[in-house]
DNA sequence: TTAGTGCTGTTATTAATTTCACAACACCTA
DNA sequence: TAGGTGTTGTGAAATTAATAACAGCACTAA
């Protein structure tokens, strides 16, 4: 099984190799794509192990071989179908974020009680009532949500898309949400991001 | 030395203490609390082992005193003082979320280079022209900054804001950030997030 | 061809984090 | 008072993650 940490990091990885990467290059050693992503080059050798992908020592890794050997061990044969759910400040801002972005993730549907949102297109992709939630998700098959509704709902809404058939929910309400364990759970809490950076900061602030 | 993850989950407790705990509650077990955290109760024990607070078997930790026990530990003396750069959707979102709320984080400024911007009051602070970067957090004695430029000038602009002086950033531009190690840096990358997401929805999705 | 260089893949090692397990303690009840 | 119950604090064990180390290969240059 592949940890947490290296799916992530191939994710990294990928981005860096798409977007920071000139069209001349044709390969590149682990030491040269371990620094752009501020890894260790014996970590990056191991996250490649985990998928299976092999370069050749004296020529290292093919640029356009390895992105796409990522690709198919991160995005499966269909592209993902996902949907926002939530359409305040945040989520809007994450609708037109990922638009027209990666084609292997793909904004299918939103979702809002506001009666002011829904029934309009934002960002590129229809607002739906809440109400038509689970009907959306199991027509557009869709498996992944990303939440984004003020916390107290959070964790009802969560379960209403579970009942719908969702797998996977990235969550941005400061709540830990309780969900079976067959769904896979990501928790984004701003706040706390920042109140460990705020931490962090003032120790190095001290230790002068 | 406390890890990143301690610091993390006790951001998260006492926010579990402030908002999900009733008024009449005076004290609490640490299974109750490390269930509300979705933590092991062994987890919980360790990390307010590490702030050095003590509970009392039998009585298990006493609310208030709890919280604040966290809040000293956390948050210092003084209110730490926060800028965001980049005021597009992704910063006026957070701007709105944050402003009025912990009072020991306050967004004191935020920066931007569109004029249509800066100049006027975003979200109950200033938002200022990126020229005045340095000039503003040096008078305003900002420690730690939000980062929510578009990523071709993430580097060059956490550049700037480490020569101002900040010690800590928490970056939403997908790009891993170069900077000398002093300087406290968290990077929430959405789009890897929700590529994790979408990785392990599918693996139980294919498990069925 | 042969020796040399510098890389990879992978095993071994070390470090960090989490969980276990249990003595010691507080409190309740009789 | 004494015995029972249920919790804490923490050393020890287990698990997980990161780093180091190195054999072996590909290539270069003489
Ligand atoms: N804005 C940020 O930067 C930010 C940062 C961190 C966390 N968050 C969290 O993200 C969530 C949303 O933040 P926001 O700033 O976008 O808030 P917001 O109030 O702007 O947006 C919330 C949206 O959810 C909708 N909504 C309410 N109940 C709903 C329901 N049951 N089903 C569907 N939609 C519903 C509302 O109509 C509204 O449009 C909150 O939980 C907040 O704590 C926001
Ligand atoms: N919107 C999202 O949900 C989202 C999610 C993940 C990551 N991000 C990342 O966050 C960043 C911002 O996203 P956004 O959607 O808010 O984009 P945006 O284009 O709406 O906002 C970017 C803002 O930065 C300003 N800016 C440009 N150059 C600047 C400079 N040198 N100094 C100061 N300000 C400058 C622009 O004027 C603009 O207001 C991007 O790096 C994006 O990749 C956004």
């Amino acid at each position: 099984m592949i940890s947490d940490k290296t799916v992530e990091r191939l994710s990294q990885y990928r981005w860096l190799l798409e977007m920071h990467v000139d069209a001349q290059t044709i390969n590149l050693f682990s030491h040269q794509l371990a620094s752009m992503a501020s890894v260790s080059p014996a970590q990056l050798r191991r996250d490649l192990m985990a998928i299976g992908y092999s370069g050749s020592p004296g020529k290292g890794y093919m640029v356009r071989d390895l992105t796409e050997s990522i690709g198919r061990f991160l995005d499966g044969s269909k592209p993902t179908r996902v949907a926002v759910v939530g359409m305040g400040n945040l989520g809007r801002a994450i609708v037109s974020f990922l638009s027209g972005r990666r084609s292997h993730l793909k904004i299918v549907a939103s979702f809002d009680t506001d009666v002011t949102k829904s029934g309009r297109v934002i960002g590129g992709s229809h607002c739906y009532s809440q109400d038509k939630l689970e009907e959306i998700i199991k027509r557009e098959n869709i498996s992944v949500a990303v939440l984004t509704v003020p916390s107290p709902v959070a964790q009802s809404v969560a379960e209403k898309l579970i009942d719908a058939g969702i797998k996977g929910i990235l969550n941005y309400a400061p709540v830990p949400l309780k969900v079976p364990e067959q769904v896979y759970i990501e928790n984004r809490d701003v706040t706390a991001a920042l109140e460990k950076v705020a931490y962090f900061a003032r120790q190095t602030e001290e230790r002068e």
